[in-house]
DNA sequence: AGTACCCAATGACCACGGGTCAGTCTATAA
DNA sequence: TTATAGACTGACCCGTGGTCATTGGGTACT
């Protein structure tokens, strides 16, 4: 092994280093709460090697939840790919993307700091194609349920697949905001599960003939 | 008028216009990019003036943007009075909702950051309890819809009205922080007016009979 | 009029955190 | 042994939210 491959092996060390580091301190305490200068420190390296490896604190956030992303897109192949019917498949779908966010609710808060004019602006482009891959999918996956049920006779003609997936992904998306960030808003901290599970079944009700 | 109570007027003036020039900033420039030192300029008073009546930037935030509840109380109380159908009137308050949001972001976005952890902790008794007074009183507009379709026989008896119009509130708050932020994460900036109709219209028949 | 006093208003100042960069240190190459 | 490359460092910069000792102008009392 050359030297070069050797440094380009030991650089690729540090900056996963850095980012599971960062990782464990963003899940235990949050975007905010976590200083960069913590960072470093946990990863055993200096404030400036930090912005060696990334360009902001906001990359290193997105880098170090990203794995998480292809966690989900497997559960929902996955599902899909079993013999349920169409509309089993589709509750299960909505529930393992919701279970799997209220699990790691950093994940799901990238997801939706992804949206900020902020992120996007500050944000190499290889990271925002990465999220908006994924986001994409998780909508086809759904969409194709959807055709699914029509060529099935199951599902009302009008619907536009896509636009049903957009709907029940920001469902999804809405009443985890609520459940993500604790009772908040006088809303008792009741049992989400059942809400989720309500909700789906009022958007499928919807759906079908 | 003796001298206290004309002091006393004095200030509620000064109040108000820090708070007229904190709202135009906000609503013109958002949270983040708005200062403190700039609101203080607008009002032609000293950075220090503005923390003589405000205790800390996100009091003079949700302050500052607070009318806004108001506002859409009324719209949907009157709502409530017409002679619409049940089915009618649920689709007008939720549009309503939507609308006034769309026309308002950063009313929404007030709503939205009420419920981070960060908002609760630093911010005076009497604005909580007033957000939170506006989304309960929002929610049981919808939920007396739903019983009063129940009444009526139109409504599956198994629907619990406070969960249909969590899910309903959170649809649409889900989908608003999607269209707010603009178009991002490659979804089709597209008709949004449309996609909250579909989604009213598929909840709505998901709850009837 | 003169003086004491009150209190709203001020702006210099602080703390803190993201981001920078001139300089150091180390390992390889000559 | 020395020269070079480039990884690493941490003191420093700067913007911003928040503080507080000081100021100044109006009021009331003598």
């Amino acid at each position: 092994m050359s030297v070069a491959t050797r440094r380009e092996k030991e650089k690729l060390e540090r900056r996963k280093s850095i980012l599971i580091a960062a990782r464990d301190l963003f899940y235990e305490k949050g975007y905010q709460m976590t200083t960069v200068e913590e960072i470093a420190d946990a990863a055993d390296v200096s404030k400036g090697t930090v912005y060696l490896y990334f360009t902001s604190k906001d990359e290193l956030y997105v880098s170090a939840v990203l794995e998480g992303f292809q966690i989900v897109d497997d559960m929902m192949t996955e599902i899909l790919a079993t013999d349920m019917s169409t509309v089993e498949k589709g509750k299960a779908v909505f529930l393992a993307f919701v279970e799997y966010c209220m699990k790691n609710r950093e994940y799901f808060r990238i997801t939706q700091y992804f949206m900020s004019e902020n992120a996007r602006k500050n944000l190499p482009h290889a990271l925002i194609e990465s999220v908006s891959g994924h986001t994409a999918r998780l909508l086809e996956h759904v969409a194709g349920l959807v055709e699914e049920g029509k060529r099935n006779g199951l599902i009302v003609d009008s619907l536009d697949p896509y636009a049903f997936a957009l709907i029940t992904w920001r469902t999804a998306t809405g009443i985890l905001d609520l459940a993500v960030v604790g009772e908040s808003v006088g809303v008792p901290a009741g049992p989400y599960n059942e809400l989720f599970e309500q909700a789906i079944e009022l958007l499928v009700k919807g759906a079908l003939k």
